[in-house]
DNA sequence: CATGATTGCAACGCAGTCGTTGGAAATGGG
DNA sequence: CCCATTTCCAACGACTGCGTTGCAATCATG
């Protein structure tokens, strides 16, 4: 056991992540993500330098692998519907991206971090679209950005307001019925 | 000037409601809310108890306002159309509620406050799409409450979430083409 | 193995924030 | 006009969290 930076860093924005996904930027505190992360609050001082930037160094690191991780491929409507169940998959099993997604949305009122890098992985899933559109193989009755984010909210809002999706449909989000709604409403706004 | 209780809980109530909008439960303060409301502390211990308190008491007097505030009339696709556009309406009218909404989802991870009476406002709303349903004028696709969540879906995200759809499209959620889009998919949803 | 540089940490000062309290000011009934 | 009651508030103690500092432990090099 010795001299491991790279180690040390990584469990301390592993700490964070957790907590801020659980607490947001206001409700966490440095001393509980230093216990948890076994590891002295200087640490996080001198490799972060404070809460807010490592705040955003976590919505750096981990909101990207999110966006980055559900590509569309493919040029038909069966292709759009199979993007949404992966999407809704996805926030299924990775309810914590969500969350810091929303704390996000919350926190920064104008710019997130990273913001250029983002924009670039949406617009690769929105020229896949595009193309698909050219095909002819979906509708022309949205812009391809439209369409895209139309299929982020179908996706994505029951993982964001969960309690509206139980309060509305008496389910859960991680309903196969809910999931099934929303894969079928993708069908709907893809076909031409 | 003299002693008029219910006014000072009002002026509590607003600047509490203001305070938790932008800052959520964790990033207001007590002294912030009293000075703004132009009343001590102590009065809001004595009136609401205590921040968790005053916040849940937020929720339920500002939240159910929203979601009671916009009406599903009608029993054509047309309408359905139409009840999307208000609904993108009221969220641009009045975003702080959204922002509340979410703040509610990230504290609250079973049941809210108040839940029961929000569950009968939805309730209403889905019944009147039910009887639209059973006229044939909508589509039977989707079970009534199931339309009813994807519609709120597409109508809410760009309030939720407005850094991605800025990201995504290059707009902003107030902006007309993206207004347009969120009905026209409300039409697909809803046409038989 | 001696030395300088790097990494780890316990302890501290400081700046709020919470929630309370003792008492002053305003009110209205007798 | 007085007294009990209600409303208001400035000041306080306790606590918590932030960010820093001084020092010990660990490593790399010659």
């Amino acid at each position: 056991m010795a001299w491991d930076t790279e180690a040390t860093k990584g469990r301390i924005l592993d700490a964070a992540t957790a907590e801020f996904v659980a607490h947001g930027l206001h409700g966490t505190t440095i001393e509980r993500i230093a216990r948890r992360a076994s590891v002295n609050k200087e640490r996080i001082y001198n490799y972060f330098g404070g809460k807010p930037a490592l705040f955003a160094e976590v919505l750096r690191s981990k909101v990207a692998e999110g966006v980055g991780s559900v590509a569309f491929t493919g040029a038909a409507v069966e292709e759009v519907a199979d993007f949404a169940e992966r999407l809704v998959a996805f926030n299924r099993s990775r309810p914590d991206l969500i969350r810091l997604l929303a704390w996000e949305a919350l926190a920064y009122t104008d710019e997130v971090p990273d913001e250029s890098a983002r924009v670039e992985m949406y617009r690769r899933r929105t020229e896949a679209l595009a193309a698909a559109q050219d095909d002819g193989a979906l509708t022309n009755a949205f812009a391809p950005e439209m369409l895209h984010v139309l299929l982020l909210s179908l996706a994505g809002y029951g993982a964001l307001l969960p309690h509206v999706v139980r309060m509305v449909t008496g389910l859960s989000p991680d309903d196969e019925h809910y999931r099934a709604a929303v894969v079928e409403a993708a069908r709907r706004l893809a076909t031409p």
